[in-house]
DNA sequence: TTACAAACCAAGCGCTTGCTTGGTATTGTC
DNA sequence: GACAATACCAAGCAAGCGCTTGGTTTGTAA
């Protein structure tokens, strides 16, 4: 295999059985199905499609999951429960709550323009594909995953250093960040990931005080 | 009728014939399909519901539209112009480039969130629907509008008011602003329109300086 | 070798989709 | 009141959709 991910987070949610493995059978579905997703929509991306690209015939997709549906749900579970951990471990290791916000900037735009990037485009824009059911069930992943930030910015907030309300900065700063996928290429030169969290930092009126 | 739209911008541009008349039969549907199309998203509305929705039969929709896309498109180019009209008004009235951007933000919102709201969000949303020929003629229409932004922005940044890069603050505006459709409610209380804008504003740090 | 489950294929069913067709009301104009 | 042009209906076609079915191959363990 040409890459061997040895992410240690990655790693122990595969243990936990949290998150697929993506060297298996289903782990490699759940990428390619991601890629798809966001490239031609959950809606336009047929199971002959799906199918194809992991290299077996279409019927052979519901021996894995039971219905299309399932593997949308799937792809937005997993990338939930990963990235929780990923942006967990992020504001652990720093100290000021200036410094975690940062932290967290930086780690959610790496899952936005990353690996993790095409299953975070779909978890903003395929979130209508989902039943009722299956909404309830991601939104509630999704508010531990919220209270990360939350917290982090209430504290800001405490120091005076914020110069708009806690929880409406978040939700700019979730449109702002996800909004990156669209325009942000970072091989074509320019802007690094950090220099790009800079940028963020210093729209918030952050980067010196 | 139940109300009559008496904006003298609008009407300008119904008498120019860029934009259609809401009144008339192909108003009506492209309001509709606004509406479906952001609900449903593109692809799940049929052109079955597109007919319903204005009371006539599936197959004579086709006499109004050549194709399905056809509607989409023009769902689209007729907001960008009508917005782009509304937000160049704005923008005229200010003074200064801080007024200016504080204007432009409010038209924004204002477009995002009020009667062109359905048809904003599908501009955002079902862009990957669009052939690729109209997403470049759709493209092009789009510069003009950015460029309103931009020349505001750079003024600001002269000015020495900005924190960040003027084209990074526009894209990260426009993703902060166009997510707003996902979670601001001003009719259940709390937040009216100028309030959001004051705390764009001071996100940005522009609120006082 | 045998036994058995997991993984997969080949074929296609039933339904929905965008769109077409041929014909009929409705409307505006002189 | 004649006559187009416009707006619409009723019916249905061809294609593509998600998913099912019955049977075959592959992997594993005794």
């Amino acid at each position: 295999m040409a890459f061997v991910n040895q992410n240690p987070i990655l790693q122990s949610l595969i243990a936990e059985q949290l998150v697929s493995d993506p060297a298996s059978a289903r782990g490699r579905l759940l990428n390619e199905a991601a890629r798809l997703f966001r490239d031609k929509g959950y809606e336009r991306t047929t199971v002959r499609d799906l199918a194809a690209a992991v290299g077996i015939q279409s019927g052979s997709l519901f021996h894995h999951f039971r219905t299309k549906e399932e593997i949308l749900k799937a792809v937005m579970v997993e990338t939930i429960r990963l990235n929780t951990a990923l942006m967990q471990a992020a504001a652990d290791q720093a100290d000021s709550a200036r410094e975690k916000l940062r932290a967290l900037i930086r780690a959610e735009l790496e899952s936005i323009n990353g690996q993790t990037g095409e299953a975070m485009a779909v978890l903003v824009y395929e979130w209508r594909s989902l039943s009722e059911s299956s909404q309830a069930e991601v939104l509630e992943l999704r508010d531990i995953y919220e209270d990360l930030w939350l917290s982090t910015l209430q504290q800001l907030s405490k120091e005076h250093q914020l110069g708009a309300d806690p929880f409406i900065t978040r939700r700019m700063l979730t449109g702002a960040l996800s909004w990156t996928v669209t325009w942000y290429r970072p091989e074509r030169g320019g802007l690094t990931l950090d220099g790009l969290t800079d940028q963020v930092m210093a729209m918030l009126g952050l980067d010196q005080c």
